[in-house]
Parts: C-alpha cells; sequence; structure tokens
DNA sequence: ACCCAGGCGACGA
DNA sequence: TCGTCGCATGGG
C-alpha cells in the first residue's frame, strides 16, 4: 500500500500521503501512449471511457474534479496504488545495478491499464518507435473513439475504441491511422474479441503459459506482444516484455541473466531497467546502446 | 537521404 | 527448429 490517507475535497480527489509515484516518469515511459503533459505540469488522459487530470502538488496526488467514489472505482487500481512499491524496490535493489535503474526514476509505477487497449496498442507497436506509436493510438481514438467530456476549460478527449467498434471495419477504413501492416492484425484481435473467440476476462486469473498461448493465436501477437498485454493489461506483474532495448540491456548488464529473486516481479524490474537504458547516458556503453 | 523502431509471419534449410 | 527477410511508415 503506498498511501493511507485519502479524501475528497471540493470535488477533487486527494491522495495526501502518496509514495513512489513520479507523473513524468510514470506516464511518459513507454507503458501508455495516451497521456499528455499540460502547461502547469498537470497530466491529463482517458482511462476506461473517463476523462481524468492530474497531478503532484507538495507530496499530495490531486485528482482534479474526480469525487473519491470514482478513485476508488477507477484510479487507484490502474496507478496500481495500493501495491507496495517499497517491498519491490527493496528486493531489486539488492542487486546493485538494479539499484542505480530505480535510483534513476524512483517514480516509476507500471499501470494497470484496459486489456483491449494494452492488447490494441501493442500490436501497434512493434517494429515501431515511441513517439510514432503515440501518433497511431491517437488517430486512432480520434477517429473511432468515442467522445468523453471534459471539464470547463478542457477540450473533450475520446476512449480508446472499443473491439467491437474496430471488428466491423475493413482494412481500408484504417486507412487515416497510418498503421501500414499493422492494420490487419488490429482488425483480426478485434474481431476475436468482439465475437467472443478470445475471452480477456479469463486472462487475469488464466495460469500464465496458457494465457500466452491464448493471446498468440491472434494473427501479429508473438511472444513480446503478449508479454505486454498481460503486463500492462492484466497486471501480471510476472511477465517480462523483452524489446530490442530490454535485449542490449540484458546482454550487456546480465549476461548471465537476472536474479531469480526477481521473478516474481520481473515486469516491474523490466520497467525500470528499459527507462534506465533509454534515458541515463551512462547506463550502457556507447558501443552497445547504439548497436 | 538514411537508418531504424517496445516484432511478427512466411519461407527455406 | 532455427536463421533470414519483407513489411508500411515516418521520427530523428
Amino acid at each position: 500500500m503506498d498511501y493511507s490517507l485519502v479524501y475528497e475535497s471540493q470535488g477533487s480527489t486527494i491522495v495526501a500521503d502518496i509514495k513512489n509515484l513520479d507523473l513524468d516518469q510514470t506516464l511518459d515511459c513507454g507503458q501508455s501512449f495516451r497521456w499528455r503533459r499540460l502547461e502547469d505540469a498537470s497530466w491529463e488522459g482517458v482511462a476506461f471511457g473517463r476523462y481524468c487530470r492530474l497531478s503532484l502538488e507538495h507530496g499530495g496526488l490531486v485528482f482534479h474534479g474526480t469525487p473519491l467514489q470514482e478513485f476508488e472505482a477507477v484510479w487507484r487500481d490502474y496507478f496500481d496504488l495500493t501495491r507496495d512499491y517499497c517491498a519491490v524496490k527493496k528486493l531489486l535493489g539488492s542487486d546493485e545495478t538494479m539499484a542505480k535503474a530505480i535510483a534513476f526514476a524512483p517514480g516509476l509505477r507500471v499501470l494497470r491499464q484496459e486489456p483491449w487497449e494494452a492488447l490494441c496498442t501493442f500490436i501497434l507497436s512493434q517494429n515501431n518507435n515511441i513517439p510514432r506509436i503515440k501518433g497511431l493510438v491517437e488517430r486512432l481514438c480520434e477517429t473511432f473513439g468515442a467522445e468523453v467530456p471534459a471539464p470547463p476549460g478542457h477540450l473533450p478527449l475520446r476512449s480508446f475504441p472499443s473491439a467491437k467498434t474496430l471488428a466491423d471495419l475493413e482494412v481500408e477504413d484504417l486507412a487515416p491511422v497510418r498503421a501500414g501492416f499493422r492494420a490487419k492484425y488490429i482488425l483480426d484481435a478485434a474481431r476475436r474479441v468482439a465475437s467472443g473467440q478470445l475471452l480477456l476476462e479469463p486472462l487475469y486469473t488464466m495460469e500464465l503459459e496458457e494465457a500466452r498461448i491464448a493471446l498468440r493465436t491472434i494473427h501479429g501477437v508473438g511472444p513480446k506482444v503478449a508479454e505486454c498485454a498481460l503486463l500492462y493489461g492484466f497486471g501480471r506483474v510476472e511477465c517480462m516484455p523483452v524489446d530490442v532495448w530490454i535485449r542490449r540491456a540484458l546482454d550487456y548488464l546480465y549476461p548471465e541473466g537476472m536474479p531469480g529473486a526477481f521473478a516474481p516481479v520481473a515486469g516491474l524490474a523490466q520497467q525500470y531497467l528499459f527507462h534506465y537504458v533509454r534515458h541515463a547516458p551512462d547506463a550502457l556503453p556507447e558501443t552497445v546502446a547504439k548497436k
């Protein structure tokens, strides 16, 4: 539990004693592609069809215009605030390399996103770079999402389009998204999910290897995307996606593999490491980083 | 212009 | 089963 005191004040929810959360580190680290940083350093976005604007103000986390009831129904779990990151850091920090990665971004958390959104966005992520993934996701939502009302002074945003919505489209309909060869993958995923041929709900608790196999029945979902969907969409923190960055990091920093004790939270270790090797100048030697 | 990106499927050995 | 290649697109 990374907070103990939460209350509602003037229509906003305030988490007074939040620990282990930095919004910049968490909302712009390549796990979610829909959050935007505003001029005043607050962040706004949409998840589970709800608008959210939040900021960190002298140690307290403020959900602007969000009733306590909605915080408890949606955002507490979305930000995984009931997880004890102090315990996670204690475990991972016993390793010197991981201690450096954690020190570089101590407020990084792995979000618990909507399953369909996580699956879909990481299908779009393949052989792609993060700035461009954001563009694809933005155009997908702008074109096919439903309008989500925003408070006065803020432009309405759009929800992530449902599988049902996308299932009725053809590849040509997705042209404005400019997803390239990934468009057909999105449609296959949408059709399998919308038809009930692939049930997402059981993937929260299904035996892991079985869940991986189920996800990989989608055309365009391989080992890496399945791992991302399980980690980011289903809270399966033992899942560890290995992309080109993590591959480099493991090869150089953990040639013998990561410590076995990390396994239960390998996905969280992966997120610290991913952020570290992409942004810390001294994490990898120049020759390794550029390769 | 050029390289490569949070990979995957198809294909051939 | 394993290595190689093409894929759409555009950010840096």
